[in-house]
Formats: structure tokens, sequence, C-alpha cells
RNA sequence: GGCUGGGUAGCAAAGCGGUUAUGCAGGGGCCUGCAAAGCCUUACAGACCGGUUCGACUCCGGUCCCAGCCUCCA
């Protein structure tokens, strides 16, 4: 049975499907006028663990994650860079692309475009503007009325009332309430618009959301998911939209992604503390990105350090040298599926709430009984083997061969480590055990590790 | 000020009203020419104060501290 924290009654629930032969999954992605940061990865990697997870437990799943083109930072930035909007979306999505491949992310079943949704978005409006939820302020724009939705805040536990006493002050008198927000923006000169009822313009933030969502999944669908940070307004704006505009239930179940922190203090683009997926690329594989996220908890802070990084990567490297130079027949791995426990174990970590560390603990304990039968049962340590590579895969990690993991990124060619072996073993053989260690702190400083075993001498990246 | 979360051993990170989380690091041992890897073994927890209970890290109340949201943010 699975099951949720679902931010909407802040608790974990049984999940039940609206239709369980098609489980409908749509998630917050980019507006992309910068490199993703480690943040992004955090809600990449933990949405792409989920929907795998739900992949096998329901027979379809349909994984919805939108792309956000048009923006006024995305204006800005445009404008700054002295380039045009469409190649600046087009180099920042390319750039998403690239990080998720190497952070092991698949592809949704969709990835929508704001700007290919003005059609939606303006049907979108009409709606609210005829419902009377929905106004044109005196400078053009549309806002959503806030008061006529009565389900407002309901989402981030927010009331109108103590919103607004907490608010700053607003001069925008164009908004009949301050919490009012914008759906459709009318056009300064030169700046990307649509024709629209109401004027030339473009869609506000939250309403693209809306519109793709709908599009794709219907009025009411199953998941919802983004960063922490979406809650409000993003997310509590969605609700309001959609439910205001289609009258209908707009999603069953709420997900969000705790932050990724540094020194005790969310990442973000505002407090300029944030590390791009592509810098950390330059010292740590995606893999151990990904290994570093699913770690701890989706919804825990965590926190992003070196040394943090540097734990994932020795962890993984334990995880890998047991399924070393191991190899079993899938009916071999099957029959230690059924013999022991781990696989049903695995899966119920996931089950409740995604929890990825109780998963990666297992695998660890799994990791433990192949080294321990390696001498005793090669069968099984084979099969076992193979059952550990199975089960990362669920979550997507130890799916490269042992030793490219083991080996990757070495400074010397693996010829000449070979020959450096080779005169090391003919010192060992002369017991010229000071040349022989000589040559292994040689390699040592270049970062390779040798082990001796009764197969003879291997090696490995430090 | 309002609303959310959270404080676990040297570090990271979970579950759980009573029984080993797990990984790294540490101690002892096996293995090794010595190492490395691996195996066996061991020590080290639950911010603080009360309460409930036969028994609480786990439930309840209070105190302190931290983070986040209330403005763009994944």
């Amino acid at each position: 049975m699975l099951r949720i924290y679902n931010t909407l009654n802040r608790q974990k629930e049984e999940f039940h499907p609206i239709n369980p032969d098609k489980i409908t999954i749509y998630v917050c992605g980019m507006t992309v006028y910068d490199y993703c940061h480690m943040g992004h990865a955090r809600v990449l990697v933990v949405f792409d663990v989920i929907v795998r997870h739900l992949r096998r437990r329901f027979p379809n799943v349909k994984y919805v994650r939108n792309i956000t083109d048009i923006d006024d930072k995305i204006i800005n930035r445009a404008l700054k860079n002295k380039e045009s909007i469409n190649d600046l979306t087009k180099r920042f999505i390319d750039a998403m692309h690239e990080d998720e491949r190497a952070l092991g992310v698949l592809k949704p079943d969709a990835e929508p475009k704001a700007t290919d949704a003005i059609d939606q978005i303006l049907y979108m409006i009409e709606s609210l503007m005829e419902k009377g939820i929905a106004y044109q302020g005196k400078n053009g724009d549309v806002y959503y009325s806030v008061h006529d939705f009565a389900g407002y805040g309901k989402l981030s536990g927010k009331n109108l009332d103590e919103l607004e006493a907490g608010s700053r002050v607003d001069i925008e008198t164009d908004k009949k309430n301050p919490l009012d927000f914008v759906l459709w923006k009318i056009a300064k000169a030169n700046e990307p618009s649509w024709q629209s009822p109401w004027g030339e313009g473009r869609p506000g933030w939250h309403i693209e959301c809306s519109a793709m969502s709908t599009q794709h999944l219907g009025n009411h669908f199953d998941i919802h998911g983004g960063g922490m940070d979406l809650t409000f307004p993003h997310h509590e704006n969605e609700i309001a939209q959609s439910e205001g505009a289609n009258g209908h239930a707009f999603v069953n179940t709420w997900m969000h992604v705790g932050f990724v922190n540094i020194n005790e203090e969310k990442m973000s683009k505002s407090l300029n503390n944030f590390f791009t997926v592509r810098e950390m690329l330059k010292d740590y594989s995606g893999e151990v990105l990904r290994y570093f996220i699913v770690s701890s908890h989706y919804r825990s802070p965590l926190n992003f350090s070196k040394t943090n990084l540097n734990h994932a990567k020795t962890s993984l490297t334990r995880l890998y040298t047991a399924i070393r130079g191991l190899s079993a027949s899938k009916a071999a791995m099957d029959e230690v599926s059924q013999r022991f426990d781990y696989e049903v174990r695995f899966n119920t970590a996931l089950d409740d709430d995604f929890n990825t560390p109780i998963a990666l603990s297992i695998l660890f304990e799994l990791a433990k009984m192949v080294n321990s039968q390696r001498q005793q049962d090669f069968d099984l340590a084979n099969a076992l083997a193979q059952l550990l590579k199975k089960l990362g895969g669920y979550i997507g990690i130890l799916q490269v061969e042992a030793d490219m993991f083991l080996k990757q990124g070495t400074a010397l060619s693996a010829t000449d480590i070979d020959e450096k072996i080779k005169q090391r073993n003919d010192a060992k053989d002369d017991k010229n055990f000071i040349l022989s260690d000589q040559i292994r702190d040689e390699l040592y400083e270049f970062g390779i590790l040798l082990e001796d075993s009764v197969d003879g001498t291997t090696w490995r990246r430090k």
C-alpha cells in the first residue's frame, strides 16, 4: 500500500488513484533563464525516483513536467545578454536536458512549454472572467480576485485576513486587493506578446501551470509536485485558478520537495549561494550527485557540502565494490529475490512516502551479504549482486559497469597503470618490497589505489 | 507578528512506545610481505524541563534554539 505525504492535509495518506489504470502526475519544472542548480537537481531526481516507483506499482503513468519559457526574469535576462528570448530559452532548455541525462533522470511523458499553451491560458482566463473571479484593472492587466474564491489559502494553511495583515504596503492601485495576482499582463514596448480579448500581452506567472496541467491531465488529476517554495503562492494560486475556472476539484495529492541548504541556509538565486549542476559535474559524476540527493528523505532539508558529496561517493563506491566482477542469470536472481526479503523490504520502504534512506540501508545490507558470501557460496553471491544491481536500478543508481564507476577520472591511462602494476609485481616476486611499495605510493599520488588478491592485482581510483 | 517544519551518536541520515537502522570515521581481531578491499567484533545517540506509561529518542505539555513561507525562487 503506497502512502504519500499530502501537503493539503499535512499528513501521510494512502494513495487512492482517481483511475488506477492511468496515474496522472504534474511537476512544476524550470523557468529557463539560467543553468540548473542543485535545488533544481533535487526536484528532478526526487520526482524521477517517485515516477519510477509509480510505474512499477501501476500499469500506466502519465508524467508531465512543464517548462516556463516566458516571464519577467527571462525578458530581463535576454535584454541583459543582448540575445533573443528564443535563443536564451533554447540554450537553457538544452542545458537542462544535458544535466538531466547526467543525473540519470528519465524523460517525462510530456514537457509542455508555456509559450505553446497560450490558447489554453486565454481560454482559462476567459472562464474566470465569465465567472466574475477575474477582472481587468485600469492599467489593462487582468487580475485574479482572491476574495471571490472561497478556498483560497487551503494548501499553504493561510487565510486572507492574516495575509493582508502581514503583507507589505502595496501601492498598486490597479488591483482591488493587494493579494490579487496577475493572469494576463499587457505588453510594454519591445516585449513579446500575444493577442487577447484584453489587449496584446503575455501570461502572468501561475496561470501557465493551471492551463498546461489541465490540458494534459484533465480537470482533476492525482499528484502535483514541486519545490517547497512553490507551495505559496504558486500552487495556492494554481488551485484558485483551476478550481475557480473549472468548478471542479483540481489535485488530490500535493507533494513538496525540501530545500537544498548551504550552511543551514536555503540555496537560492536571490541569496546567490547556489551551485549549478554542471559546476558540480566537473568534480563528481552525475550518479554521485544523484546518490547524494536520495540519501536523505525528499521532504527533509539536504545540506550541500563537498564533505557530504564525498560521503556519497564513498558510499556508492562500497556498493559498486560489492557487485564488482559478479553477474548472474535473471532466473538465479529471481530465485534469491524470492528466498530473501530484500526486495520486499526495499519496495515497502519506497511505498512509505518514498523513503529512500531506508531503501539504501537495505542495499547496504545486501552488499554485506554479497561480500560475506563471496568465499562461501559464489553462486549465491552472484545472484545477490544481481539483485543489488536491480534494486539500485529502481532508484536509478548502480546501472553502469562497476569498473567504469570505480576507475573513472584517473590522471594516468589504463595501459600506464597496468605497466606500473607489472613492475610492482616483478618487484614483489623478487621480494623487493621497498621498490614495490614505492611504486604503489607513486600510483597513489595519482589517485590510484591498488588491491592485491589471489586473482592478481586490480586498481581503482581513490 | 501569523503559519509550517525541525533539533538523533565524531560526521551524514532513518525507522520505531520495550528488541542491531544504515554509510563514513574510531577501537579490537581475521586476512595481507605490508597495505587496500572484505569479513567478524566493539564503543559512541536522541536540545532542555515536566507529564502519561510497567517502560519514551518515539505520545502529551512547556522552554530554548534553528530553518522555511507570508515578496521572485525548485
